[in-house]
DNA sequence: TCTGAATAAGAATTCAAC
DNA sequence: GTTGAATTCTTATTCAGA
């Protein structure tokens, strides 16, 4: 497992829209890390990433917290 | 659309461990609610819920903040 | 442990209808 | 504006292999 694509998955997220998992294996490959979509899949569960709508897209985010009991 | 449903649903993944959107409809429809996959993929977009790991399941939860930076 | 290919599972959208 | 059926898209997992 290399610690090293994790933390490039953090910054992609942080740094641009991601909205599939399919774009993340694209950078990446791009990149010179060859992964597949399963591989990201499993970063991301590592990394805590959640799918989030964000400025009118649902992007991949970096969770924070959650629960709240806000009204509707 | 009925805002009832959509308390009801926020009540639902405060409550329960909700990790598909199949599981929302079953408890819906013996609530008396009568909705597809469909109308709640949309619900839980209105109410902006999101997948997250908690107590090692993937569930749906209300959404807080995200974006953090903490290390990996 | 980690990964990919393939598959299964889950979720979002289209399209029509109301 | 809201919904369901069907479809498409996306993601998680299985299973094998290194």
């Amino acid at each position: 497992m290399k610690k090293e694509r994790l933390t490039r998955i953090k910054e992609l997220v942080l740094e641009f829209d991601i909205t599939t998992q399919d774009m993340l294996v694209d950078i990446l490959n791009k990149d010179g890390y060859n992964v597949t979509q399963a591989t990201v899949s499993r970063d991301i569960k590592k990394l805590g990433l959640i799918k989030s709508f964000e400025d009118g897209v649902n992007k991949y985010v970096l969770k924070k917290e959650t629960e709240t009991a806000n009204t509707v």
